[in-house]
DNA sequence: TCATTAAATTGTT
DNA sequence: AACAATTTAATGA
């Protein structure tokens, strides 16, 4: 397993700090591995730490009051997530959990505020990310509102391999059909029928447990019958 | 390593 | 929602 340091090194935030405070985000950043399955954070726990993937996949979901999964969002490494929870001081609303065996990055809420109050470098990195998932949400809503479930399904896969939030998203997405469907919010035999439509186009491949992205452009401007 | 069994996922109705 | 078929994971010889 590589060094924490290492890890952080993959973030492009960590990157520009200068030298000695990348020393201190590192002595005061606490490294686990969190197997396939396992909890990142829950829902319910105090938010002592902005969170992030250094390693693996994660996705971000919440089980409502009538026991329905949503699956709000998949993290690939190196993305950082909960910087809304850090700021509000609120318990976490979502649960976090772990796609495939993951290294977790825990930065101390003190820390993070420390970097937010004296490092401009930082502070863009947290405004473009949550500029960009604000355009992701927008994006989704959108989606929602004016789209087939065909081209929901397609544009919401796509959006999961934003360059810009998601740089380091491989092709393949750990996730069951039922679990796409908790995603785009459909069910899942409608989702087995979008996916099957997408992959007859050649836009992605349907394995067992999860799919495999072949061309994202063509996933994002997907238009069923065109 | 291989065979068997259980569990999860998928394709279809 | 239900069912059968398929794939993977787990177990033990």
């Amino acid at each position: 397993m590589s060094k924490l340091k290492d890890m952080l090194a993959g973030s492009r935030w960590f990157q520009e700090l200068s030298a000695d405070v990348q020393r201190r985000v590192e002595a005061d950043t606490i490294a686990r591995a969190v197997a396939k399955g396992g909890f990142v954070c829950r829902e319910g726990d105090a938010v002592d730490h902005w969170i992030g993937v250094t390693e693996g996949l994660v996705k971000i979901a919440m089980v409502n009051a009538t026991g329905k999964l949503f699956n709000a969002m998949v993290v690939p490494a190196p993305g950082w997530f909960g910087e809304g929870s850090v700021l509000k001081d609120e318990p976490r609303r979502y649960d976090a959990i772990a796609l495939r065996d993951s290294h977790i990055a825990y930065m101390p809420r003190a820390t993070f505020r420390w970097l937010s109050d004296n490092n401009i470098a930082f502070v863009r990195f947290l405004m473009v990310q949550l500029n960009e998932r604000l355009g992701q949400f927008i994006g989704a809503v959108e989606s929602d509102r004016l789209l087939g479930p065909d081209e929901r399904v397609a544009r919401c896969i796509a959006s999961l391999f934003n360059p810009i939030l998601y740089p380091g998203m491989s092709s393949v997405l750990p996730l069951s059909q039922e679990e796409i469907g908790c995603l785009v919010g459909l069910s899942r035999q409608r989702v087995n029928r979008s996916l099957k439509l997408l992959e007859d186009a050649g836009l992605l491949r349907v394995d067992y447990g999860g799919i495999r992205v072949l061309k994202l452009g063509g996933l994002y401007d997907f238009q069923a019958g065109a």
